[in-house]
DNA sequence: ATGAAAGCGCTAACAC
DNA sequence: GTGTTAGCGCTTTCAT
């Protein structure tokens, strides 16, 4: 009932744990490498006989690779994670590399107890994350997305949100008197710090008064923090929320009070995830375009090369206009309203 | 540079490395095992002042418990994934496990090469899984989500599925003459073979003709068969979705083709997951009642007692009615039409 | 109260 | 061509 190891392979197969574990790396065929092609077989047979598979912590341990590719992703059901985890997925698939995602945990406690190549965190943001994170970066090739943060033993991606948020702002001020903004209680945390100044700028900018819609954390939250929004006597004509998820949540809240998306009520979100992108109406949003292929590279770079220089890689934005606002807009960059296949 | 060791902390502090490894497990207070508090805080200082962190797969092949949980979850952006995601994190919070998921991975390939205590497979119909998931149970502690097997070295989560299925067709073939399954092409695969053919069953048993939109993937594709699905000339007036996640996207279809749900369509998922029921209109669904917690409860059992007993658990399943239904039905169990809160 | 030492399963020099 | 051997970092008896 143990588990076979290495050496019980060896012994069935008559061979040396040197020979099996030659044989299983698959180093029978090159020149330099000489196993007969007899003893191979042998080998082989008597580890499928036996069942044996191979330790993973043994091998990691005497490696030092894994070749596991951790995920830490703040909000699973946000659509920009489940875009993270495909990108990635389909990125590694050929590389040997094993994603897995750690999923609505804080890294800053789970991460020290696990063991990856290289780990992607998509939310570093609090005070002392910058220190935390050069430190674990002795032991880990990491990958922060982050808005603040320079590279320091780790690879940063940014998005150059400021510009496209603020012609976001202007389009929504250049049409409606009540804007809302809706937001996580922590717009420290997540992916958000200067997307809700950019709310505050653009309005600030227009002379609005400010209406900041705060709810705690997942989209269920975002939905009901809608609902009331809009059960409000005098309610807001649009809505900025700091992510797609909560700009999705936002519609299904109109949906739901029989607003009319566009007509009643125009959101825009944060993020340009696929699942805004389909859903009916599809969601205006403001966010980088081919990130996630991109990022998924970039994860992909760092797994097969650990010491390469650590480098920041930005973003460019842009605003996105779909369904979910009500009028094709030629003042933006990127105007082409998009099609839905 | 290097990564600092036990050993490095060992003799930064002065002591030797067994000294190390009892403070840092804590083992310090218990009366049986004596260390000095002054040690003790001069290796507390020592490996904080060196960035120690323990390496987890040296820890893992000593000791033969990597405290790993592994979910495959074979549809990540199906919401039935998420719900599962959601009750194992609030689950092992406490237990000093950390879940991980394989996601959107074929874990016939993927699993051999990981070590978790304990893994729960969504998806396990494919001819060949028994004999494999045997196999792999000598290696893991695993937890099989199947309608089909018994188990055999792994606990089996089973859902009676049904009798429930059953009844949700009489439902609909009592009020419609096109109905209509949304399915994946290959309904061997995932959590569903009975459904298609409680499907054809229902059909059968009232007379009707069958009506099959299938689509191969994700909620995209079932997005875009939906649409055509409702695009035809004579359009069926009620869908049976193979999962909930199906049964979302053909609302969202309904929506875009400007048909209303319930009035002009009915729709019905199967799975029951969180976000069927928040959406807008909530979608009815046929599915386990208190499913995600039990699951997770069965895995934190099975991750903190490795060698109990293996068994089956069945999970009795309801029909719930919900706003993508047109009325509320007396004959069906459990008719409180839920509200949202 | 602390340390020495034996491995866990595996890989990679280096011998033969 | 194949075997010997020395560890990787850690935990855990068993001495002292």
């Amino acid at each position: 009932m143990m588990r076979p190891t290495i050496k019980n392979v060896a012994a069935e197969a008559g061979v040396s744990t040197a020979t099996v574990s030659y044989v299983l790396a698959g180093r029978t065929k090159g020149k330099g490498s000489g196993i007969s092609i007899e003893t191979s077989r042998r080998v082989h047979e008597a580890a499928h006989k036996l069942g044996y598979r191979p330790n993973q912590a043994a091998r990691t341990i005497r490696t030092g690779r894994s070749n596991l590719m951790m995920l830490s992703l703040t909000m699973l059901s946000d659509p920009w994670s489940l875009s993270v985890s495909k990108a990635v997925g389909a990125a590694v698939s050929a590389e040997g590399i094993t994603p897995m995602i750690l999923a609505d945990t804080d890294w800053r406690k789970a991460i020290p107890r696990q063991g990856a190549d290289v780990i992607f965190i998509d939310d570093a943001a609090q005070a002392g994350d910058a220190e935390l994170l050069a430190e674990l970066s002795r032991s880990n090739s990491l990958v922060v997305f982050s808005e603040t943060l320079e590279p320091n033993g780790f690879d940063v991606i940014r998005s150059m949100a400021g510009p496209s948020l603020d012609l976001a702002m202007d389009h929504l001020t250049a049409r409606h008197r009540r804007i809302a903004v809706l937001t996580t209680k922590s717009s420290l945390g997540a992916k958000s710090p200067a997307r809700l100044e950019a709310y505050r700028d653009g309005m600030k900018r227009a002379g609005l008064p400010e209406l900041v819609a705060a709810f705690d954390g997942d989209e269920l939250n975002a939905y009901a923090a809608a609902v009331e929004l809009l059960s409000r006597p005098d309610p807001p004509t649009a809505i900025f929320a700091i992510s797609d998820y909560a700009a999705i949540a936002a519609i299904h809240a109109a949906q739901r009070l029989r607003l009319s998306v566009p007509d009643d009520l125009e959101v825009i979100g944060v993020g340009n995830t696929t699942q805004g992108e389909v859903m009916t109406p599809s969601l205006s949003s403001v966010g980088p375009v081919g990130f996630f292929t991109r990022l998924a590279d970039v994860l992909v770079e760092r797994a097969l090369n650990p010491h390469a220089p650590h480098r920041a890689v930005d973003f460019p934005w842009q605003v996105l206009l779909r369904d979910s606002s009500p009028e094709f807009s030629q003042d933006l960059q990127d105007p082409k309203r998009e099609v839905k296949k």
